[in-house]
DNA sequence: CTGACCTTGTGAACGCTTACACAGAATTCA
DNA sequence: TGAATTCTGTGTAAGCGTTCACAAGGTCAG
């Protein structure tokens, strides 16, 4: 029994991200206020989307004024739940996994990769980039019910049993880098990263450019 | 003066990769033929689509019998230019870039990362994968002209200068890691890797899916 | 305080993508 | 061979997202 329901569209969800990095951005550079054709220009989105993805929100900005970055800042770091830090494992911690743990998402304090495991013996029982890892067999002894939330990097082949794994222990979210579809249970959200994919389509996207000239 | 210019929408384009490693797989397997439905099943999307997607390529099916899986794979191949392998060059030879380089999409013998370069003197002169590494500022003794595509695995803060000096030598395909905008040519086709953004747009659908229940 | 100026928020049009549903074509099997 | 069955290709409609264009409302200088 709340309010109008303001749906939020996919797309504008996907945009968040990008807008709370710029704010962010600008805000550290001591801007305090834009106007969405400003904001279109750093970012490269066209000032009317930015205006209607903005408006689902409520009304952030003023007429003749713009938007205060504080309020997007505030607005944006709140629809991203910036402030509850989120623990997140990873498995797998091959090439992939290890530039992962290095990183750790520095920038963003609220993403914290907290624990890795791996199946093989000669990768576990250590620290990389301060990050525990431990052997997969153990993952019921170090999983805690306030995790979610797991990163993949293994290989396709190992993929389907890993996520059923998962799931049993409460994992929900999960971001992988394996292209292999798994069928998952429904309250589980899989967002797959597919580095080849994305290659071949940029590959086939600009020799279509070339033809066209 | 060509034909019926059967144009191919963006959606199903981005869809063809998919479609083209279902079909190998299949192959691999010792299938001969597939209907829709079935392959629907395998790469969780629907029917009506899949066939949508291929009839834009003209009619590769047959009523009551399906697809044969040996025209699909000459077909997407075709369109993917798997038999003419891409020359690809590595930019920034760190955590991603290391890993990228031990992978080089093995699977995938058309997609070849053939050297890679870093500003790093500690980083270069050297081989990783196989693959030697370079200096950056020696990009002009080893390009050539028959390389047009780039994965840049640099710090933001780097990527548009990479990505002005890339151009001038002739790159006009990139791939990137960075999430910061470039603007760059009209010739240059640049795809963005945004790791940070598609955790964050998972957390939040991840997070919106547990709030409806 | 006033008026010129600026920028938002949004109705409406548009274009792209997906989904439905079935006629017709080809297959399969007896 | 013929009849029942299968499955594609596509007309059509619905859904979603983007873009245009401007009225309404707030800003700001003087
Ligand atoms: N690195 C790339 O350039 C690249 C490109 C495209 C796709 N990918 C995909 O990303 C994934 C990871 O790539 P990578 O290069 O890090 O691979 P990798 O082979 O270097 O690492 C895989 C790791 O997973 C571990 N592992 C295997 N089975 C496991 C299991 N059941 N449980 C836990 N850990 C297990 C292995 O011990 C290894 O450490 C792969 O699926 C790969 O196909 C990688
Ligand atoms: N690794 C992750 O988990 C992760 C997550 C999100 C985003 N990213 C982004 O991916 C990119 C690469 O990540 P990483 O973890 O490999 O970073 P990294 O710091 O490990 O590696 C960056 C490499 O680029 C090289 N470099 C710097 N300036 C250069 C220049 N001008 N020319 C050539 N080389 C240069 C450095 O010497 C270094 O080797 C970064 O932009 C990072 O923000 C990484």
């Amino acid at each position: 029994m709340q309010n109008t329901k303001p749906r939020v569209s996919k797309a504008t969800i996907s945009r968040i991200p990008l807008y709370y990095r710029a704010v962010v951005q600008l805000q550290q550079e001591g801007v305090a206020r834009i106007r969405s054709e400003r904001l279109s220009e750093i970012i490269h989105i066209p000032s009317a989307t930015i205006r209607r993805d903005f408006s689902s929100f409520g009304e952030l900005g003023k007429s003749g004024y713009g938007y205060s970055i504080a309020t997007l800042v505030e607005e944006f770091g709140q629809l991203l739940d910036v402030d509850s830090s989120e623990a997140i494992i990873l498995v797998g911690v091959g090439g992939l996994g290890r530039a992962l743990l290095m990183n750790n998402f520095r920038r963003n304090p609220d993403l914290n990769i907290v624990m890795a495991f791996d199946a093989d013996p000669d990768k576990v029982n250590t620290r990389i980039g301060g990050i525990p890892v431990y052997p997969f067999a153990t993952l019921a002894a170090h999983m805690n019910p306030n995790i979610h939330t797991a990163i993949l990097a293994v290989p396709s082949s190992a993929q389907t049993g890993v996520i059923g794994t998962l799931e049993a222990f409460g994992i929900n979210a999960i971001m992988t880098f394996a292209p292999q579809p798994v069928a998952c249970a429904p309250q589980t959200t899989i967002r797959y990263i597919d580095l080849t994919s994305e290659l071949q389509t940029l590959l086939y996207t600009a020799h279509q450019k070339m033809k066209v000239r």
